[in-house]
DNA sequence: TACTATTAGTTAAACGTTTAACTTAAGGTA
DNA sequence: TACCTTAAGTTAAACGTTTAACTAATAGTA
C-alpha cells in the first residue's frame, strides 16, 4: 500500500507552510488569499489528500465518533434505534461504534473501557441495571441514556418513554374491553423498563378496583422463548386468565405460539397485548395489539442531544435534558 | 473533565523513562526487571491510566477498528450479520463502526471516504452493484465482501452463499412437490444476489423441462411492501400461478398478506418459498418454507478473515479467500 | 513623513505514543 | 588483565496535525 499523502507533501509542492494548508482545510481561511486557497484546494483534490484524523484528534481531543452500547442488535427493538442514531450522527459528521452487551455487566464494563481508550466523544447507552446503579463515574465523557432510566446523576441526558403510564394505559384498555383476569408476562427484571411496566400494570388494576396478585405475573427475559415457556408455567399452576399483557412483542409472539399449540385462540379465547410495536408485530397472525414506542426517534433524539452537548461543551451539570417520547396504543387483532 | 493521565505522568512519578512505561504496556518487557514491571503496573492501576489510542495509532498506523458497510440494519437480514462480525471483532480486540447506505452509491462513497479518514484497518462490505462495478481502488485498506459478490479483484476475500445453487435447489423442491406454475418475485436487481437467484430459478425450470418466461418474474426491492405490490401486479395481468418463489422472506411475507386479503390461502391455494430464514419466518402464519442463510456465521467469518489479513499484513495479491457458506432448505408450512 | 491597520502568511510548540539506536554497569571468560 | 556479553534501561526522532504567537509587506491616515 502506498504511503498516505500528508499535509507536508501538499505544502511542499505548493510552496507554502503546513499551517496554511491546515487553515484552508479547516475553513479558517480569513487570512488566506482566494488565489492560494483555490490553488491549494485543487492540489489537494489532484493528489487525493485526506486528512489524518488520528493526528487531528491527538491535538483537538475530538474524534467525531460516538459509541452506542445496546444489549443486542439482534433483538428487533434495537435496529431502528441504531438506525436513528446513525442517521443523525452521520448527518452531523459523526461515526458510531456499536457494542452488544447481552446485558452482561462484564461486557458492559469492557466496552466502557474500550470506548474510553478510543476516545469517543460520547456514548448512547441502554444499560443493564443488574448492579443496583451503574457506575457512570468510569466515564469521563458525556453519556445519554436511552430506553432504560437510572438514578445515576452524572449523565447529560435521557431519552425515554413513560413505561409506567404506557402500560397503565394499555392495561386499562384491556379492562375497558371487558377482560377480567389479566396476567402479565414480564421481561428481564434487571431492566428498569420491566419494573416500570409492572408498576403500570399494577396501577391499572388497582385504579379499576381489580385485585393485584403476584400469582399472575411471571418474570423472565425479553425473548420469545420466554413467552412460550411462561404459558407452560401458567398451565402447570392451572391459572386461568382471559388476557395477557406481555413485556414486549417478542414475548407476546412466543405466548401466542404456545397458546395456539394448546388450542387456545387469540383473541377469541384470550386477548394479548404487546409492547414496542416491532416490525414483526403487524406480520403475525393475528397482528398484535401493542404499545408503540418511537424507536427510530429515540435513537435520533439521543444522538441529537448527545452531539449537542459535545459541540457546545456544556458542563454535565448545566442542563440535564430528560426527553420523554410519546407512546401510542396500536389496536390490531390480538384483542377484542 | 479532568485531564487524561498520560504515560509521562506515570514515568515521572515512577522515576523511569517514558519508553520503559511504553514497553511494559505493550508486553515488550524482555529488558525490564520484574521489580520495575510490577511497580509500574501497580502505579498504572492506581492512577487509572489508559493509553491514548490516537497517539498510538498515529505511530503504529493501526486503529484496531473495522468498518461494516451494509444497506440497512433495519432489514432483519443484517442484524445477525452485524452481531457475528461484532462478536468476532471484539474477541480480537477490534471495534466496529457501522454504516447504513440504503444501497445509495452516494452514501456508500461518503462512508468509504469517512472510514478511510478514520483509518479503519479494514472494511466488511455488502455493496450495491448499482454502478456496474464498485471502484474499490478508492480503498487503501483491505476489504472483504459479504452477501453480494463483485468481480472487483482488489478485495482480500469474500464470504458468500451460492445463491444460484440455493435457488435452484429451492425451486427444484417446489417442482418436486408438484407445483406447475411457479412465479418469482425478485428483490432489487441492483444486487448480485437478486441476479444469481433469478439465474437459479431459471435453471431449475429449464432442467425440469419447464418453460421460463419473464412474464412470471417481477423485479422490485427487498421490502415486504414490494411483495404485497407484486401480487397486485400479477393480478392486473391476470396471471395465474400455483407457487411463488420470493427473493427474500420479507417479500414472501408481503405476498402472503396480499394473497390472504384476496381470499387465496397459503399453502392450500398457492405455495410460497422464501429466502434467508430471518427470525420472522418462523413466526408468521403459516411459518415460511425458506432457504436459510447462515447470517451470523457470515458476519463472523468475514470479520475473522479480515482481521487475519490485517494482522498478517498479507498483500492483497497473496491470497484471496472465497468462503462459500452452506445454505439449507427449511421446510415449514408455506408449501405443501 | 510617521504611524497604524490590514493582509497574507510563517514558525514552532504541542498532542501522547512507539521504537531504533544507544548507554552503562555488572558479570563471565580466556 | 583485557575483552565480550547481558541486563536494564535511556534518548530522541518520528507519526501528522492544530494553533497561538509572530512577521513582513502594503495600504491608509493625520
Amino acid at each position: 500500500m502506498k504511503r498516505q499523502v500528508t499535509m507536508k507533501d501538499i505544502a511542499k509542492e505548493a510552496g507554502v507552510s503546513i499551517a496554511t494548508v491546515s487553515m484552508i482545510c479547516n475553513n479558517k481561511d480569513k487570512n488566506i488569499s482566494e488565489a492560494t486557497r483555490t490553488r491549494i484546494l485543487e492540489l489537494i483534490a489532484k493528489r487525493g489528500y485526506v486528512p489524518n484524523v488520528m493526528a487531528r484528534s491527538l491535538v483537538t481531543k475530538k474524534t467525531k465518533t460516538i459509541g452506542l452500547i445496546i444489549p443486542d442488535i439482534t433483538n428487533p427493538f434495537f435496529p431502528e434505534i441504531a438506525r436513528g442514531a446513525e442517521d443523525m450522527a452521520s448527518k452531523s459528521g459523526y461515526s458510531v461504534i456499536y457494542c452488544n452487551t447481552d446485558d452482561k455487566i462484564k461486557r458492559q464494563d469492557n466496552y466502557i473501557k474500550i470506548l474510553t481508550e478510543k476516545m469517543v466523544d460520547g456514548i448512547i447507552f441502554a444499560h443493564s441495571a443488574e448492579k443496583a446503579e451503574a457506575d457512570f463515574n468510569k466515564f469521563r465523557i458525556p453519556i445519554v441514556l436511552i430506553d432504560r432510566d437510572s438514578k445515576a446523576d452524572n449523565v447529560v441526558g435521557r431519552v425515554l418513554v413513560d413505561n409506567e403510564a404506557a402500560s397503565m394505559a394499555g392495561v386499562s384498555y384491556l379492562i375497558q374491553q371487558g377482560y377480567k383476569k389479566i396476567a402479565y408476562i414480564a421481561g428481564s427484571m434487571k431492566t428498569k423498563t420491566a419494573q416500570d411496566r409492572l408498576a403500570g400494570y399494577r396501577r391499572a388494576l388497582m385504579e379499576h378496583g381489580m385485585p393485584y396478585d403476584l400469582k399472575w405475573v411471571k418474570k423472565g427475559s425479553y425473548r420469545s422463548q420466554w413467552g412460550y415457556d411462561a404459558i407452560q408455567e401458567f398451565e402447570k399452576e392451572s391459572l386461568s386468565f382471559d388476557a395477557i399483557f406481555c413485556g414486549n412483542d417478542l414475548i407476546a409472539i412466543g405466548a401466542i405460539k404456545a397458546l395456539k399449540e394448546k388450542g387456545i385462540y387469540v383473541p377469541k379465547d384470550v386477548g394479548i397485548l404487546g409492547f414496542d410495536d416491532v416490525y414483526l408485530a403487524q406480520m403475525t397472525t393475528p397482528p398484535l395489539t401493542t404499545i408503540r414506542q418511537p424507536k427510530y426517534e429515540m435513537g435520533y433524539r439521543a444522538a441529537e442531544l448527545l452531539i449537542d452537548v459535545i459541540e457546545k461543551e456544556k458542563k454535565q451539570e448545566e442542563k440535564k435534558e430528560r426527553i420523554i417520547l410519546d407512546t401510542e396504543l396500536v389496536i390490531r387483532q390480538s384483542t377484542k
